[in-house]
DNA sequence: AGTTATACCCGGACGC
DNA sequence: TGCGTCCGGGTATAAC
């Protein structure tokens, strides 16, 4: 599982290590069905220093001296490792970035969440995305305003990435528990109020999440002891029967067109 | 025409 | 170990 708050720890551990520093090579697997010409790519990459990685939504952007970004995508099962070539992970890399004896291993990607892009390719293609969440110049009124014309149920928005970027099941969950909003309020009648509460909600939970290390499966390296930090700390996601832990009613499971929602029926409203 | 709902894709996880 | 099945985020497509 891989949301805000795991990419951001991840990126943080990325640039701590590599900020700075000459990549020394790059290999992909399986290169045709990530339709990427790595030998083209090495021009651009080997020998670029990194400057700092990026997290924008669920993508990180190396910043490369040379105007380049390279970009991951990490959705459903991908996690990144950092290692040496002993110490590398079980399942396959899709791709290894290496930085001489240290390398980043991307496990897990799926086809189209590898890029090399220019600058302005980079500003094309995010201008079709949704807002971060964590965005400063996402105030409240623009927060409200990406919602505005939807007329859908407020988890349902919550997940859609041309709204805001990066938030999956676990943290439309615990987001909509901290508002004490239902997973099935619908977006029209909620009030400025609400729409408050949703705001603070979703910014306590996800820098909370980041201060734990986020909800990882994987740590990112053999010396890691963050990652997965905040699963235990899940007040409803995944918890269906267990006690809430604000009231002590069991924890509900709702099926949203095919997605599962975990919420307390007692604590959260329709408003 | 714009939104919402459904279908499908595809790595990984899991069970046998 | 390998195959079939399920899962679920993302995206394309259908429905409204």
């Amino acid at each position: 599982m891989l949301e805000l708050p795991e990419l951001d720890h991840v990126r943080g551990a990325l640039t701590n290590r590599f900020a700075g520093a000459p990549i020394t090579g790059i290999e992909v697997t399986n290169s045709k069905t990530f339709q990427v010409n790595v030998d083209e790519w090495r021009k651009d990459i080997v020998g670029a220093v990194v400057w700092f990685i990026e997290r924008r939504g669920k993508h990180l952007l190396f910043h490369l001296d040379n105007g380049k970004r390279l970009i991951l995508h990490l959705t459903q099962a991908a996690y990144l490792y950092i290692g040496s070539a002993e110490d590398a992970p079980d399942k396959t890399a899709q791709v290894q970035i290496k930085f001489g004896e240290r390398f980043v291993y991307a496990v897990g990607l799926r086809s189209e969440s590898i890029k090399l892009l220019s600058v302005r390719e980079v500003e094309e293609m995010f201008s079709e995305l949704g807002a971060d969440p964590l965005d400063k110049k996402l105030t409240l009124n623009r927060f409200i305003d990406r919602f505005a014309k939807k007329r859908s149920s407020i988890r349902q928005a919550l997940l859609d990435t041309s709204i805001l970027n990066a938030i999956g099941s676990a943290y439309a969950d615990e987001i909509l528990f901290r508002a004490g909003l239902l997973p099935d309020a619908k977006i029209p009648l909620l009030e400025k109020e609400t729409w408050e509460r949703l705001y603070e909600a979703m910014h306590n939970v996800l820098q909370e999440a980041i201060s734990y290390g986020g909800a990882g499966d994987y740590p990112f390296a053999a010396d890691d002891q963050l990652t997965g930090g905040y699963i235990s700390k899940f007040k409803v996601y995944n918890r269906e029967g267990e006690p809430c832990p604000t009231c002590g009613a069991a924890i509900l499971k709702l099926e949203q067109s095919g997605r599962k929602a975990y919420y307390c029926g007692t604590c959260q409203k329709d408003k």
